[in-house]
RNA sequence: GGGGGCGUGGUGUAGUGGUUUAACAUGCGGCCCUGUCAAGGCCGAGACCGCGGGUUCGAAUCCCGUCGCUCCCGCCA
């Protein structure tokens, strides 16, 4: 249909005939003369209709509009020298239009395409629009960047002779983790699949079958609430899983292709490497004292960091430390650099983000230009007590410091997102930087946040607990630490991964101390498990959300810029019109019932 | 489930300490124009200011309720 597309000719098609296609961009109309600026995936091309001796098709030329779809034949001519336009690739020249067919007309717009002219339209208009939306620069570049990004990685995996396996989407509901999105079968009345939350037991089995080295760009399915960097429903995970490996081993894999990823999709430099060139590894247990999270934004790691203080003030005069750490509690200090100009309102600001965490207040020194300490709570610590406080966190004049007590956990997190707050405040994000690191030694087990005082698993069952069979009967619980950790890249968790518990019989002893009897373990994994019995290698991996990952890396503010169609901030595809009500016949057939709707219309 | 923010022509915004013909840009329709490229000029249509109620002589503006959108917390082994 096309002989070229509207971003290839150049000087050198001159004299030639061409037959381009394409959406109108903008049409200038001189009376005498139209322009027409022809649009497709490759650029523009700027069409020139109604020179002297080609009038045949002037009535069509005339009530072109924006977006219609058009064909035009025409000669290649170069412009006059004083109007060639260096925006475009194709400015050397013209298209002299001898034909026109229009190919589809176009409603008047919702919205308008061209985003120089209008701010950012709201979301939710665009997204029912996605077609038109997609037709913006940003969303073709943004897909085509998307491309490469994928192709980027299967190349890397390729190369190291890991193969592809896909994974079942119909899968079974899985008891820990988000909430699943359920199948009803139809061959089994009463029974269900469940799309996988991750391909995790597949990738484990994988191993067991001998395929020591797996990858998969894999969809990922969660019923959980959305947020910036959380995507509605469905997600993709770089699945990655190897046998025979340690920790090591798999961070040395991860490591290179994230480098790449960050030298090749963002303008940010890999920042904060460690002295042999790789990601630091923080212990879970000091990333969140001296962060206040596990996933610690290391962008700042100087600027801002958290003491324990807690021997300082075991003793002190004001007595809701004291009290504290009389409870078994803790307080931690942290040193805001050139926090010391905040008002009275942004510290107030503050103090709520810090009880939203669970503590009961947030206490603070100045510390003035002058040296001098200023704080609601220095008469009763002393001014010599504040002086070494203040030298413990290597405080300095014009800088904050804030305080925590209470428990360990609500006190870590509490000074961590006033440390984030800070960091945004003092503009500290600094975008040009990519902080990488890894999270290590997560604990095993930890207490239920449902039920207190009953033990759970800290953060995934299948992880191998460090030491083995032997750790679990010797030590307390929750000081069993799991060789499980996360990947961060600036502050947000891009991936999570273990050397996974290949054992059954370190597998039941694992369960059991989390309360679960070998009959309902196996009730639950029976496939796994059973797998284990039939020479399982040792293996661990990981899986990189690689949407979040170009999320991060291109500084967006919303994982949905990541996606050809995203779901809108409320679970739906304005578009389709999805989720939808089912005919009643749809739903006998899956020996569904609906009991009763509330809301009903 | 809880908290914050927002809601004004098709789109993006102004107006929000009470008195306006509700403004501007862009888009849309018409006319003029042979060198523009975010073309330009002239004319025109288009909003009962999310919805309901209240206070007042008078409400886009203040109050209450409601709906919608959005961000955050809970949740995400």
């Amino acid at each position: 249909m096309r002989s070229h597309t509207c971003g290839e000719l150049n000087k050198s098609n001159i004299g030639q005939t061409v037959v381009l296609a394409g959406w109108v961009h903008r049409r200038r109309d001189h009376g005498g003369i139209v322009f027409v600026d022809l649009r497709d995936r490759y650029g523009i091309t700027q069409i020139k209709f109604g020179m002297k001796g080609n009038t045949e098709f002037l009535e069509n030329k005339d009530e072109l509009r924006n977006e219609w779809v058009i064909k035009v034949v025409g000669d290649v001519v170069s412009r006059p020298e004083n109007m060639v336009n260096l925006k475009l690739k194709t400015g050397e020249i013209e298209v002299e239009a001898k034909e026109l067919a229009i190919l589809n007309k176009s409603n008047v717009l919702p919205f308008e395409i061209d985003g120089e002219k209008t701010g950012c339209v709201n979301e939710n208009l665009r997204l029912r629009y996605r077609f038109l939306d997609l037709r913006r620069p940003e969303a073709l570049k943004m897909l085509e960047l998307k491309d490469k990004y994928i192709q980027h990685i299967r190349k890397y995996f390729q190369g190291l002779n890991f193969l592809e396996v896909q994974t079942p989407i119909l899968a079974n509901s899985s008891p820990e983790g988000a909430r699943d999105f359920l199948i009803p079968s139809r061959l089994h009345p009463g029974k269900f699949y469940a799309l996988p939350q991750a391909p995790q037991q597949f990738k484990q089995l994988l191993m067991v079958g001998g395929i020591d080295k797996y990858f998969q760009i894999a969809p990922c399915f969660r019923d959980e609430d959305p947020r910036m960097d959380r995507h509605y429903g469905e997600f993709y995970q770089l699945d990655m899983e190897m046998s025979f490996v340690s920790q090591d081993d798999i961070f040395a894999v991860m490591e290179p292709l994230m480098v790449e990823l960050t030298e090749t999709f963002s303008n940010k430099k890999v920042v904060g490497l460690s002295s042999d060139k790789k990601f630091v590894k923080i212990p879970w247990r000091e990333s969140m004292t001296r962060f206040g999270t596990d996933k610690p934004d290391l962008r700042f790691e100087f600027e801002m960091e958290i003491k324990g203080i807690t021997e300082l003030v075991e003793s002190c005069g004001f007595s809701v430390f004291a009290d504290a750490i009389k409870n078994g509690g803790v307080v931690h200090a942290l040193k805001v650099h050139g926090g010391g100009s905040f008002s009275r309102k942004e510290i107030e600001d503050l103090s709520t983000i810090a009880k939203s965490k669970g503590v009961n207040g947030l206490a603070h020194i100045i510390i003035k230009e002058n040296g001098d300490l200023h704080s609601p709570i220095l008469k009763y610590l002393g001014e010599e007590l504040g002086k070494s406080i203040v030298a413990a966190v290597n405080g300095d004049s014009g800088d904050i410091v804030f305080f925590a007590a209470g428990n360990w956990n609500p006190v870590c997190s509490s000074l961590g997102a006033v440390r984030n707050e800070c960091a945004e405040k003092l503009g500290l994000k600094d975008k040009t930087k990519a902080a990488w690191c890894w999270i290590v030694d997560f604990p095993m087990y930890s207490f239920s946040e449902i039920e207190p005082n009953r033990i759970d698993f800290g953060h995934n069952p299948f992880s191998m607990p460090q030491g083995g069979l032997r750790s679990l009967y010797d030590l307390a619980p929750l000081d069993i630490l799991a060789y499980q950790f996360d990947l961060v890249l600036n502050g947000f968790e891009v991936s999570s991964g273990a050397i996974r518990n290949h054992d059954p019989e370190i597998m039941y002893k694992a369960f059991e101390i989390a309360g679960y009897s070998r009959s309902q373990v196996d009730s639950k994994f029976g496939g796994l498990i059973r797998a284990f019995e039939y020479g399982a290698p040792p293996h661990g991996g990981n899986a990189p959300g690689i949407d979040r990952i170009l999320m991060v890396l291109q500084d967006l503010e919303s994982i949905r810029d990541i996606y050809a169609f995203p779901k809108d901030g409320q679970g739906r595809d304005l578009m389709m019109d999805s989720p939808c009500e089912v005919s009643l016949e749809q739903l006998e057939e899956v020996h569904i019932s609906i009991s009763e709707l509330d809301n009903k219309s």
